[in-house]
DNA sequence: AAGTGAAGCAACCGCGGCGTT
DNA sequence: CAACGCCGCGGTTGCTTCACT
């Protein structure tokens, strides 16, 4: 696998790599670590330039680095951690070592998006996808009976009330841009408060996830997110921290429902 | 057996952040 | 404080393999 071979004008190889470069590169790494980037390919004896030498000992030589497939508990703190971080993988990989970010961000795309999707799960937003065309919902056709019927009524019932609010938190959760600051700015949003009033149009929402992901086969059990985990993982990041300022008390769950109904990760059964 | 599309993987590209001057 | 250069990250592309018809 990988890219056909070729050169740069100024002699610089591109493309896919030899065992022979392969051995150069561990074997110089071996001896005199990694330092300057730009230096290395030559110091090394390599016709490559040092952005290629970085990519290929981060995501293939460097020891320790995971091969294979992904396991269900593997994917399962993918997108736990993906509901919260949005697309930042070099974030996601320090959390799962021996795994590259690029190696989550392309199982990512090529598997674990398309599956989310196939269970009617929006993977940007982590939510059920809510879709008033009901002859349009990509789950109505693939799924069970039990979560077609309860998927579209029940959502769309408070669809233009609390569920605005809810895809605007996770829509900027998950958004390119955001970062842990984004999640920081939208959870001390004043109009989030207003939730309060929403708790009823909560539990069914979370009712509907639980009876879809619960409709799943087997081998979609990772759905279910280990809400513990990413409790603790939002705690040693600083999502947790600012409470100090009197701007989100997360043990306040009266206030701000949306982390205990599992929105940010939480388990939904 | 051949054709075709989907899935999986490796690597490149371009941009933004950050340190240095 | 601005300019510059390097590094790291995320998005994308291209190739191979696999499964299905």
């Amino acid at each position: 696998m990988g890219r056909a071979t070729w050169f740069e004008a100024d002699g610089t190889k591109r493309g896919e790599w030899t065992e022979e470069e392969d051995r150069k590169l561990v074997a110089y790494i071996d001896v005199y670590g990694i330092g300057d980037w730009r230096f290395l390919p030559h110091k090394a004896g390599l016709q490559r330039c040092g952005k290629s030498c970085r990519l290929r000992w981060l995501n293939y030589l460097r020891p320790g680095v995971k091969k294979g497939k992904f396991t269900p508990h593997e994917e399962q703190v993918i997108i736990s951690f993906h509901s919260i971080l949005g697309n930042r993988w070099a974030t996601i990989a320090q959390q799962m070592p021996g795994r590259s970010d690029n190696d989550i961000k392309n199982h990512w795309n090529s598997c674990l998006k398309k599956r989310l999707e196939r269970n009617g799960i929006d993977p940007m937003t982590h939510q059920p996808i809510i879709n008033l065309d009901v002859k349009t919902q990509s789950f109505n056709t693939d799924c069970g009976s039990s979560s077609c019927s309860t998927a579209s009524p029940s959502s769309s019932s408070f669809s233009s009330g609390s569920s605005r609010l809810l895809n605007k938190i996770a829509t900027g959760i998950s958004s390119r841009q955001h970062s842990v600051d984004r999640i920081k700015n939208i959870l001390s949003d004043p109009t989030i408060t207003s939730i309060n009033g929403q708790e009823e149009g909560l539990e069914l929402l979370k009712i509907d996830h639980g009876k879809m992901l619960a409709s799943d086969d087997q081998e979609d059990d990772f759905l279910m997110w280990d809400e513990e985990k990413t409790r603790h993982f939002m705690e040693e990041i600083g999502v947790m921290d600012f409470h100090t300022n009197g701007v989100y008390n997360p043990s306040s769950s009266a206030q701000y429902g949306v982390y205990e109904t599992g929105l940010l990760g939480g388990h939904l059964n």
